[in-house]
DNA sequence: GAGTGGTCTAGACCACGAG
DNA sequence: TCGTGGTCTAGACCACTCA
């Protein structure tokens, strides 16, 4: 049996689809919505949750529910990335960076390969769509790396964070990790997003032709504006490397 | 302010990390810990679902909340496999395959680029480990494709789904976008998992050398449980197709 | 049947946004 | 200041697991 959370988000994503709710649109308060289903407003905020988790609906704390409009979506491209082809997809982002140095520690050690300690360079990079915050991605790379200018600081980077490639050896390989979870206390703040709505949880790791890693990024993508997306070519590839 | 979610949901989690609580143990119930930790149950129980989604804890309707074992992760890989790579991470599942056929309708004719009401073959693919079900994927091929049986049926079918290559036409590309949403009903009730923990949702379309789409899948898997992987090599690759 | 988690209620109180 | 969503409470009742 469907739970009401379940069929109120039912109705009202087929009242999105059909129209009836247009884009941008502001849905009534939680309150009155609650009253007109006739449930608790608990209840009413977790159907909610169902239909923003789908990109459906946009909740501003002391604003309303509004139906989100498709164009907030935006598109992490996965892989290794000619430049131009960097920020085609989705809305313009403002990038903020700030520059750190700090020792390995933890999960950096095995992600970069490098002895406990190493001195890395951290780019912590917030990116905006207007006034607020999109993602949020740390990407480290080793201090004796960078000879001109830190990946990041590229104007190609990408809606995720970074454009890896850089003129010194040519990068060989990228992997990437990617799960969903619940962000963390820092990072709703950060981002500006209910703590209760899962981000996409990308780690990025870029290995050079000489097999040494280059860069680890750790992103924080909201998963309900952002899908990330990969293609991957056969083997025996045409030379359309330049193209 | 960190919320009161976040600060239990942090001394669990140290509990966890320094082996205070072990790997397989069961935790204390709700209503016990609730009144430890001096908060309602509601409140407790989104502390201990921050630690679901990070894969810290597993839930299990009437019998419990339990530390995870590491092992339970699955990895789902991304692009293009060769077949003796398919299955080598995470533990083996059993799929049960239920094989329908329907006419191309909505998202499926932009998918498969092919015209409303084209016949498809739909693979219905549940993939089981022991008793408890994994993961869900529909999988579509065009009727007049399939020459010696499906891909899903391939005993060298991935976590996720399928080994999407065949002796026919060479595939081509890969392409996968993906995101992460909390799962309807009937993906709660299918996969066995609770409605308030996002899956990831992945969406597969297969291209042979042809131009020609082979196969749409359409993926979701619990994240809690799982990884996404994608390893991306330059253009101009060395001859290890064969490796 | 005893104990567990899952859903839901009917509030209270706080934080944010706009006038 | 007012209306909004965000967090939290103290329960009730149901569904599942296991003895």
């Amino acid at each position: 049996m469907p739970s009401r959370r379940q069929t109120i988000a039912d109705d009202i994503r087929t009242q999105i689809a059909a129209g009836q709710l247009k884009a941008g649109e502001r849905l009534p308060s939680e309150t009155i919505l609650a009253s007109q289903y006739g449930v608790s407003t608990s209840t009413l905020r977790s159907a909610l949750a169902l239909l923003q988790s789908e990109g459906l609906v946009e909740k501003t704390h002391g604003k309303g529910n509004f139906v989100a409009r498709a164009s907030q979506r935006h598109t992490y491209a996965g892989g290794i990335r000619m430049p131009f082809e960097a920020s085609q997809v989705g809305p313009t982002l403002r990038v903020t960076v700030r520059t750190t140095r700090l020792p390995a520690q933890g999960r950096l050690i095995p992600l970069m390969q490098v002895p406990a300690n190493t001195q890395l360079t951290q780019f912590l990079c917030i990116h905006n769509e207007g006034n607020s915050p999109h993602s949020l991605a740390r990407i480290y790379v080793p201090c004796d790396l960078p000879p001109n200018g830190p990946p990041c600081e590229s104007p190609s980077c990408r809606a995720s964070g970074t454009q890896p490639a850089g003129p010194c050896p040519p990068l060989a390989e990228i992997r990437e990790r990617l799960t969903a979870r619940l962000p963390t206390h820092d990072e709703a703040e950060v981002l500006r997003i209910s703590s209760t709505l899962a981000v996409l949880d990308i780690t990025r790791v870029a290995i050079d032709s000489t097999g040494r890693v280059v860069e680890a990024a750790l992103l924080v993508l909201p998963s309900h504006r952002t899908d990330a997306y990969f293609v991957t070519r056969a083997v025996p590839a045409e030379s359309r490397s330049e193209g």
